[in-house]
DNA sequence: GTCATCACG
DNA sequence: ACGTACGTGATGACG
């Protein structure tokens, strides 16, 4: 140790445990996993570099080392044979991330630290103590993990790297004694030894949880003076304590953190050095760490540094395989119209965003031209009407499809080669007949339209007079169906699948904010190569797409439902809904009174005024000052008071300020997400409000609605159904009808269980529930009544979502031994239906994914997960999510078929909603008495289930959407 | 931007 | 023994 940089500085050690910190980057990847172009899933390695270059600039460590854990097997192994033996094998991504985050670490000039037979956190736990000991400063053990607290001390501290969102936390001594409620530190391996831990396999002794373990320890101390003084604990603990001691000993020792590894602390070993940057630089070029490497590296002039390696990259050439189909090409070469790459050379950087260098377009040979005269627009629309496949996109003034304008069009039919026609967007009547121009090539049914959310392009053409006819391919549909718990956006998409880093519409426009420039801001030419690129990698991931949805069985779902209910969202989405401004005006006056008396009530309950909308306040009011809760007061996961629903329910026996709240709660909620909200989202062209279908979000396949979201206007309160009546026709010749299909997930269920108990039941048109109530509970039919009803409906509920006893008992507020009576009860009379549940989780477990009829997969990767809340969470979904998922294809087809119906029957009848199970339409009143049976039997007949169960459908009509039901 | 809460199927 | 029913989106509060 030198004098005097000890003088200058105090010394700052960091220990990494390197398996703990990839683990958890891995997994925060798995969303949106990262590959690079050599197919490297290298989410772990740049999340491990990120907190390691973070730690590195954030603390300024002066000494840092990495543990590893040792190859051979430790001595916790041969204490304990099944230690950790259900711990799966390490995913093939993390043990090829090993060896380039090693190399990283080296490249840091940061020792490594690996003891044989000794696991990470001994070798960390040893280093610290010693370093402790010679009176080294601080000491820092960098770990997620909790077992660590057992090694807190003054000088010896977690950190716990920021992680999704959560800022870095250090945990100290103070810290720990509160998490676990102990005396001491060391107390961790007892509570530990006690609970057990699942996922290292650590048993722990039956009966006790997280609870129990505190409370014990808190009394005795220790693992082993609770065990000596066995004889005061009572009934069944006293018999688990007494049968397991053994265990929890062992337990403890499993737990316990070994501070014996023969490893000698020397500080200049660990002493932090320069990196080597050249090394450092090979790795993340390698690696395709743009952003990182210019933070790390550059500095200053990002895209100076790298942008030559990158231009040097050998595999530059090859990045966009150029698939040889469509036929053609409206230019013998590229010199005829190529567009200014110079242009895009001084874009670069210019609003300070990529910090590393994009691969640009001069690295691949391709073609954009801008067609910028009649001459060669009719050339283009000669070439366009050649072709059976062309992908198009759409430049416009912003994202509001009723407010957007068209600025251009983008073509494209072979990879690589893409035309751009430029629309004279501030003269109206131009841009029509601009549009006009290309109708023959909307119009030709020969011609597949592929597109990127194609939708939305749809939809700004029908702002045209367009109606595109032919089938649509949408690559954002197609990634849905392969990927359905990810994000399909057209960038990310191009990344994974194509290795190729499009130009970002930031780059082109600049950041949100007041001056946001638009399309119509910039020269076509500059929008030129922005819009063919998006036509040319849709087409591109088109070709990726097909053969991987093939593969997978999932190209027929794509385009016999999702492709084809496209322009029927289209054609909702554009119709809109009417709403009824003034009475929603009248009604939140009505609101408005209300809320304010019960604001007067609350107060004075109270006793003082305070913010109701905000948790914070009413938990400190409720719970603090007024000292409601009796004790067991429950707090959210963030340490604040829990004041939902049903803890507010409980409070409200007792204390009426409670049962206030709670309504004052509805009406605000009522007030601001519904009855001020919708008016302002009245379309100032038609009066009407246009939701948008999202198609892509849902993990199962549902529709979900958004701006304003229309499949959750209330309906279950009194109060809240009053805002279903400013949901109206068009006009006076006109009236809503609702279609519903009545249970049908449980109808889905039965089908698929094949249980015949409850499939006689849908056959003879019984009331489900009183059915299942009367099987239940063991009495005839007539004899169900309303409680025993309500019950058996909670019931088959909790078995589409996969039920629990406690999840049974809460929700119907029975002990958990009769909700557990009730469903042993109900797998009895419908034995098929537990054989389903059951079938469904195996099958998952072999496939990791459920499939619905039509083939929808989910993917349900921790099913075999040795989490068990998670595994839990994941069976569940394996049973709900082909239910739900039916569901979905099965209303989904049923639009279809209506809407091709109903415009190949010229009717005005409109589509205008769908909730799930529900269809409404603006039904022109002459044409309700016709359509009716016909659209209850397209419902009905969307699709056939394996056994034949039938799907009921309910019809209303009214003057608005409550009395239509 | 995240959290807690609550509207729907 | 764990923790505890499936799927969404909008809001106001707060940092």
């Amino acid at each position: 140790m030198t004098p005097d940089t000890a003088a200058a500085q105090p010394h700052k050690l960091f220990l990494l445990d390197a398996f703990a910190l990839i683990y958890r980057a891995h997994f925060a990847f798995s969303k949106n996993p990262r590959v690079n172009s050599k197919g490297l899933n290298t989410g772990a390695i740049l999340g491990f570099t990120n907190t390691l270059v973070e730690v590195l600039q954030k603390e300024k460590p002066t000494h840092i080392g990495v543990a590893f854990d040792a190859q051979k097997k430790t001595f916790r192994h041969e204490q304990f044979a099944e230690y950790k033996a259900q711990r799966q094998a390490m995913p093939e991504d993390i043990g090829l991330a090993i060896p380039y985050i090693k190399k990283i670490i080296q490249a840091f000039n940061i020792p490594i630290l690996m003891v044989d037979g000794f696991e990470a956190d001994d070798v960390i736990g040893t280093l610290a103590q010693r370093a402790e000991q010679q009176g080294f400063g601080e000491v820092f053990m960098m770990t997620p993990d909790k077992d660590y607290c057992q090694l807190v001390t003054d000088c010896v501290k977690i950190y716990r790297p920021a992680f999704m969102g959560n800022a870095a936390e250090v945990l100290d001594v103070k810290h720990v004694l509160e998490r676990f409620e102990i005396e001491r530190p060391e107390q961790v391996i007892d509570i530990l030894g006690l609970q057990g831990d699942a996922s290292d396999n650590i048993p722990g002794i039956p009966g006790i949880g997280e609870k129990t373990a505190k409370a014990l320890i808190q009394k005795y101390g220790s693992v082993e003076n609770l065990i000596a003084n066995v004889h005061e604990l009572k009934g069944k603990q006293q018999e688990n304590v007494r049968t397991y001691a053994e265990q929890g000993l062992l337990s403890k020792e499993l737990a316990t953190i070994h501070l014996d590894v023969p490893i000698e602390f020397h500080e200049e070993n660990l002493r932090l050095e320069q990196p080597n940057v050249e090394q450092l630089r090979q790795l993340f070029e390698e690696l395709e760490f743009r952003q990182l490497a210019a933070r790390v590296l550059g500095g200053g002039s990002a895209a100076g540094t790298a942008a030559t390696p990158d231009r040097a990259n050998p595999r530059a050439g090859s990045r966009r395989p150029r698939v040889a189909e469509g036929q053609g090409s409206l230019f013998a070469s590229s010199a005829d119209a190529a567009v200014g790459i110079a242009a895009e050379e001084g874009e670069t950087g210019s609003f300070g965003a990529p910090a590393g260098p994009r691969l640009t377009l001069q690295d691949v040979p391709h073609q954009y031209h801008l067609i910028d005269t009649p001459e060669l627009r009719q050339s283009l629309l000669k070439f366009l009407l050649q072709q059976t496949e062309v992908s198009f996109d759409t430049e416009t003034t912003g994202l509001d499809t009723m407010t957007a304008r068209l600025v251009g069009l983008s073509f494209c039919w072979l990879p690589g080669e893409a035309y751009y026609v430029p629309v004279p967007h501030d003269d109206q009547a131009a841009a029509q007949a601009l549009v006009d121009e290309f109708r023959p090539f909307f119009d030709a049914e020969h011609i597949v339209k592929v597109g990127q959310n194609i939708k939305y392009d749809l939809t700004i053409l029908r702002h045209y007079g367009v109606r595109m006819r032919g089938r649509l391919f949408d690559t954002m549909l197609a990634h849905y169906l392969l990927e359905p718990d990810m994000r399909h956006n057209m960038d990310v998409l191009a990344e994974t699948y194509l290795h190729y880093t499009p130009v970002s519409i930031l780059e082109l426009i600049g950041p949100k904010g007041k001056n946001q420039k638009t399309m119509a801001d910039l020269p076509p030419a500059e929008v030129s190569d922005y819009a063919c690129e998006d036509a040319d990698v849709t087409l591109q991931l088109k070709h990726v797409f097909e053969p991987l949805l093939k593969e997978v069985g999932l190209l027929d779902l794509l385009n016999e439902v999702e492709n084809p209910l496209v322009p029927v969202l289209a054609d909702i989405e554009y119709e809109g809904v009417k709403i009824d401004s003034s009475a929603m005006g009248e009604y939140s006056a009505e609101l408005q009174g209300y809320i304010q008396d019960i604001e007067k009530q609350i107060f004075s309950e109270a006793g003082q005024e305070f913010n109701i909308g905000s948790p914070k306040q009413l938990g400190e009011v409720l719970f603090d000052k007024m000292g409601l809760g009796g004790g067991k007061i429950k707090k959210t996961k963030t340490g604040q008071y829990a004041t939902g629903e049903e803890i507010l329910s409980q409070l409200a026996a007792d204390a009426p300020i409670a049962g206030l709240i709670l309504e004052h709660r509805q009406l605000t909620k009522l007030r601001s997400t519904y009855v001020e909200a919708l008016p302002q989202l009245v379309c100032e062209a038609d009066g009407r409000v246009h939701t948008s279908f999202n198609q892509a979000v849902t993990a199962t396949g549902r529709l979900s609605s958004t701006n304003p979201n229309l499949q959750n206007i209330p309906i279950r309160t009194e109060k809240g159904r009053e805002i279903r009546k400013a949901f109206v026709p068009r006009d006076e010749q006109h009236v809503l009808l609702a279609a519903d299909y009545s249970q049908v997930e449980l109808r889905i269920m039965a089908d698929f269980s094949g249980d015949q108990t409850m499939i006689e039941a849908f056959r003879q048109g019984l009331d489900i529930h009183t059915s299942t109530a009367s099987k239940v509970f063991h009495v005839p039919l007539d004899q169900v009544d309303g409680e025993m009803r309500r019950k058996a409906k909670t019931v088959n509920f909790g078995i589409i979502y996969g039920i629990s006893a406690f999840g049974l008992a809460q929700r119907i507020g029975i002990s958990r031994k009769e909700a557990t009576d009730i469903i042993e009860t109900y797998f009895q009379e419908f034995s098929s239906v537990k054989q389903f549940m059951d079938d469904s989780i195996n099958k998952a477990r072999e496939l990791e994914y459920a499939t619905t009829l039509l083939g929808r997969r989910r993917y349900l990767r921790d099913i075999n997960s040795r989490n068990a809340t998670l595994r839990g969470y994941t069976e569940r979904n394996a049973i709900n999510a082909p239910i739900q998922g039916t569901a979905a294809d099965i209303i989904k087809k049923a639009m279809i078929n209506i809407h091709e119906w109903l415009v190949q029957e010229k009717l005005g009848t409109k589509m205008i909603l769908q909730v799930h199970d529900e269809l409404v339409f603006d039904a022109v009143q002459e044409e309700v008495e016709f359509i009716t049976p016909k659209i209850k039997e397209l419902m009905s007949n969307a699709l056939l289930l394996p056994h034949g169960v039938p799907l009921e459908v309910e019809v209303g009509t009214g003057r608005n959407w409550l009395q239509a039901h």
